[in-house]
DNA sequence: CGCCTCTTTGATAAAAGTCAATCAGGGTGG
DNA sequence: CCACCCTGATTGACTTTTATCAAAGAGGCG
């Protein structure tokens, strides 16, 4: 079920919100950001599986993600559905569409979630009178194409051991910087999703995953882990020279 | 090498370029374009093997390329590289250090190449009098963010012939918009730069162009190619249904 | 309680990597 | 001008990694 919810006076704002160190305002004067405060006019709260936008949909928006967590995923002409991220508070989801205008991906809702609905036209609007903005987006935008990048780096040069390895820490950053626990989180998706994500099968992201709790270096019961030895983690991943 | 060029006068504008239909102007009326025509005060060109920029240089502009082509690579803390992407002309590179102003990979010229300096700062200025050139400039960051996603789906969900019959498609799509030949062209890149960027080793790109020139598929001697039978190529690609 | 989905684990097969040798061109220096 | 050298490309033999197929186990929800 997807919700759209019209943000009353008494609603959070960018200015009030939890996330505004995270999400569009990061990096943003204290003043620039109550001036964001009517961009953001409208949320949606979308139950677990219910897709945000699907290929084709018009995008005249990006999203800025409140509470949940979403992924994305490209599908090709045979039908085949690549999953390009999972997203986390306080990530912008959508960027992909703004070159046509045009959802070339799937959102979809791992878990009951709600985004905040930033209309670009709204945007370009409020940019007129806040330049900052911009240059904030085109920030956005480019985080985008380096994330995109360092997948590419990890589906081009990893073994699948450093795949998952790298998948774990950095899951386990970014849910730092959202103030939970850094060795300790719920996989919101199945293993046949991280599986996709990371270019392998199911199978083997499960064998990995039993290796690696043998190995002590986690310590995991269906989608509870626990990172018991980050430092190995994060050498395997590819930190290390080996 | 690498020279700096000051645009004279009389020198080719955005206005004037053979590139304009392609290259940053895409899309922009007759008379917008002409507004751009102050935007490139300055290009820089190359020779074979010299770099545009290195990781943790200075990203104050962004660069469309005039001839030549490039590639980008990004280089993990152990060394390792890899390449994210290779560049034709009308293509802009350096969209990945917009979000901390400082590169995060490497510009490398695979042949003489000539670059225009677009000045990020020169660009908000411009936009002021010319809002759609903000726009412009997200359709081609969202250009960037897609053709990485495109990447990852290749990396994570296609075999290694899929994979390389797929960037020979690209490649000729890409040569055919600026007017070359989609079917016969020289790789400006050495069998192990294709392997790199595809995820796999330089020996299994041999063979695999070995396989393809036996099939009828192409015809390969050293980096010229032919493309026998597109069609086939593009269904090997993964537009086919196995 | 039972069904259904997700996960784990094992056995086997296929894909791609590694190591090694040879070959082909292009450029350089005698 | 030709021989040689160096780099990049090809090909073969073998190994490793990861996928595939199959079966069984574990939770969760109606």
């Amino acid at each position: 079920m997807q919700r759209r919810i019209s943000i009353t006076p008494d609603a959070t704002r960018c200015s009030t919100c939890m996330l505004s160190e995270l999400c569009l305002p990061i990096g943003m004067s204290r003043d620039d950001v109550e001036k964001l405060d009517e961009l953001v006019q409208e949320r949606v709260r979308l139950s677990k599986g219910n897709t945000l936008f699907n290929l084709g949909d018009a995008a005249d928006a990006v999203y800025g993600i409140r509470f949940g967590s979403l992924k994305t995923q490209l599908e090709d002409a045979s039908g085949h559905m690549q999953i390009t991220s999972f997203l986390l508070p306080g990530e912008i989801i959508g960027l992909d569409g703004l070159l046509t205008n045009t959802h070339v991906s799937n959102a979809v809702a791992l878990e009951d979630s709600e985004v905040c609905v930033i209309r670009i036209q709204e945007m370009d609007k409020l940019s007129r009178h806040l330049p900052v903005l911009q240059q904030q987006f085109r920030r956005l935008m480019s985080k985008e194409i380096n994330r995109s990048h360092q997948m590419v780096m990890s589906l081009g040069a990893l073994r699948s051991e450093q795949r998952l390895a790298a998948f774990l820490v950095n899951l386990s950053q970014r849910l730092t910087i959202l103030g939970y626990s850094s060795t300790e989180f719920i996989l919101r998706m199945s293993r046949d999703e991280i599986g996709n994500y990371l270019g392998l099968t199911l199978e083997t992201v499960s064998r990995l995953f039993s290796r690696f709790a043998r190995e002590n270096l986690i310590r995991i019961h269906q989608r509870e882990v626990r990172l018991l030895d980050l430092p190995a983690l994060q050498a395997l991943s590819g930190a290390d020279c080996n």
